[in-house]
DNA sequence: TCTGGGGTCCTAGGACCC
DNA sequence: TCTGGGGTCCTAGGACCC
C-alpha cells in the first residue's frame, strides 16, 4: 500500500508569527500586508533578513539578504526584531493541533512537520480534503497560514507545499512526479544547494528532469555516492520513515558574532568561557555528557575553520570545557583577526562512564552500564561474541565483574 | 551600515592495528 | 628486506537546511 505523508509548513514563520504578536499588541496594521521583513540586529553586525512579507519577496528580497541590500529592493522597507520566545510558543499551538489527530508527526523545524497520514485515512477520509481542512481551522484558530504538501513520502511532501505559496494544499504523488516536478530548476530540488547547482549547471543538468534523466556514470565521477542519491532524488524517491519519537540531539552548540574584529587570542577566552557556559548549561539540561569538544573560529574574510579533540572521558563540566576550549584554541591559533568564535559538544552520551577496566574491583557497575559495555563489545568484535552467552553466563560475568 | 545561529551528514586523509 | 590490504578511529573541511 501507499504511504500518505503530509508535510506542513507556516508561510513565512517569523513574520507571520510577529505579526500577530504586534497585532495583539496593539499594533495598528498587519504587517503581513506591508514591505515589511524580520531582521538581525545591525549594531550586533548581524543586519540580514530572516524572514520577509509576500510583498517584500516580490522586489525580489531574499531570506539571509542583507538589510543593506534589502533596503536598496525595497526603500521604504519595515524592518522588525525577531522574537524568539514567541516563535516558540506558536510552534507549540501548531503541533498540538495537530497532535490532535494523530501522533505520527515528525517535527522537521521550529514551522514545519511531517504527518504520517496512511493510518488514519480509514478514520478521516480523503487526505486532500483533510488537508484542506486543517489548513482552515489552523487559520482560524492560530491565526497563521500554511502551505500543505501531499504525496508518497517525505520528499515529494516537501517538494509540494514549496509549490505556490500561501496558504495552499498541493499534491505531488508518485505519478504526477514527471509533469509537476521535472520541469523545475535543479536547484528547486530538496537538498540541492548553490554550490551542487552550480557544478550540475555545468554539464547542462538544468533541471529536476535533467537530473532524474542523468547519466549515472558521470554523476558517480563528480559527486561520488552524493550523486547517486541526487538522481534517486530527482526521480521522487525516499524510503525514509516519518520519525515521530522525539529526536535525540547529536551535538549541542553556541557562537558569537564578536561586535567587533578581535586580534588577540586573550581578548577570546572571556568569549570562550561564556559559551562554555552556555553549551555546559545546556548540555547538563538533558543530563548528557560529550565525548567532542569542537571550536569554530570565522575569520574576517568570513572563513569558517575547527578543530576538535576528542575526550577519554566525557564530560559537561563549565570548567572543563572551558579549559579544553582555550587548548584547542591555542592549538589553531593563526594570529588573525577573528569575527566569530563557538563551541560545539559533539558524540553525546547519556552515560559518564567510558571504559570499564574488567578487572577494576571498585567498579560502581549496574545493569544499564553493563548493557552499554556489551552493546560496545559487540559492536567491536561483532555480535555474536555477547549474544551467544546464555543469560546464566552473562549473570556470571557480571558477578565477575563485581 | 556587508554578510546570523542552530544544526546534520558526508568525504578524505592519516594513524594505527591485525 | 620488502611488501599487502582491510577495518576502524579520528580530524578537518565542505555542503546543505531552516
Amino acid at each position: 500500500m501507499d504511504r500518505i505523508i503530509l508535510h506542513i509548513d507556516v508561510n513565512n514563520a517569523f513574520l507571520s508569527w510577529s505579526a500577530l504578536y504586534l497585532l495583539k499588541n496593539g499594533f495598528p496594521y498587519d504587517i503581513r500586508d506591508r514591505y515589511a521583513v524580520i531582521g538581525g540586529d545591525k549594531s550586533k553586525r548581524k543586519g540580514i533578513v530572516l524572514a520577509k512579507s509576500n510583498k517584500a519577496k516580490k522586489l525580489g528580497i531574499k531570506t539571509a539578504d542583507t538589510l543593506y541590500s534589502a533596503k536598496q529592493k525595497c526603500k521604504n522597507l519595515e524592518i522588525y526584531p525577531s522574537n524568539y520566545e514567541w516563535y516558540l510558543k506558536m510552534s507549540k499551538q501548531l503541533f498540538n493541533l495537530l497532535s490532535k489527530y494523530t501522533n505520527e508527526i515528525e517535527i522537521f523545524s521550529v514551522d514545519e512537520c511531517f504527518l504520517d497520514y496512511t493510518n488514519i485515512k480509514k478514520l478521516y477520509g480523503n487526505e486532500i480534503t483533510f488537508a484542506y481542512k486543517i489548513k482552515e481551522e489552523i487559520k482560524n484558530t492560530l491565526g497563521f497560514t500554511v502551505n500543505i504538501g501531499i504525496a508518497n513520502n517525505k520528499l515529494c511532501a516537501k517538494m509540494a507545499s514549496d509549490f505556490l505559496k500561501p496558504d495552499n494544499v498541493h499534491t505531488l504523488y508518485q505519478n504526477e512526479i514527471e509533469t509537476k516536478m521535472y520541469p523545475l530548476d535543479v536547484g528547486d530540488l530538496f537538498g540541492v544547494g548553490k554550490k551542487t547547482k552550480e557544478k550540475l549547471k555545468n554539464i547542462k543538468i538544468n533541471t529536476i528532469g535533467d537530473l532524474a534523466n542523468a547519466d549515472y556514470k558521470t554523476m558517480y565521477r563528480l559527486f561520488k555516492n552524493q550523486g547517486v542519491e541526487l538522481i534517486k532524488k530527482a526521480r521522487g524517491i525516499d524510503d525514509s520513515l516519518v520519525v515521530y519519537w522525539k529526536v535525540e540531539p547529536k551535538g549541542i552548540g553556541n557562537e558569537i558574532t564578536l561586535k567587533e574584529d578581535i586580534m588577540t587570542k586573550e581578548e577570546l577566552y572571556p568569549y570562550l568561557f561564556s559559551l562554555s557556559e552556555h553549551v555546559g548549561l545546556r548540555i547538563r539540561k538533558q543530563n548528557k555528557y560529550a565525548y567532542v569538544v569542537v571550536v569554530t573560529l570565522k575569520n574576517n574574510h568570513f572563513k569558517r575553520y575547527n578543530h576538535q579533540r576528542k575526550l577519554a572521558n566525557p564530560t559537561s563540566s563549565d570548567e572543563e570545557i572551558y579549559k579544553i576550549a582555550c587548548s584547542i584554541l591555542s592549538e589553531m591559533w593563526q594570529d588573525e583577526p577573528i569575527r566569530l568564535i563557538g563551541i560545539r559538544l559533539d558524540k553525546l552520551t547519556t552515560s559518564k562512564i567510558r571504559q570499564i577496566s574488567l578487572f577494576d574491583k571498585d567498579t560502581s557497575l549496574n545493569v544499564d552500564v553493563l548493557e552499554k559495555l556489551m552493546d560496545e563489545i559487540n559492536d567491536k568484535y561483532g555480535s555474536q561474541v555477547i549474544k551467544k552467552a546464555s543469560t546464566d553466563q552473562k549473570k556470571l560475568f557480571h558477578k565477575r565483574l563485581k
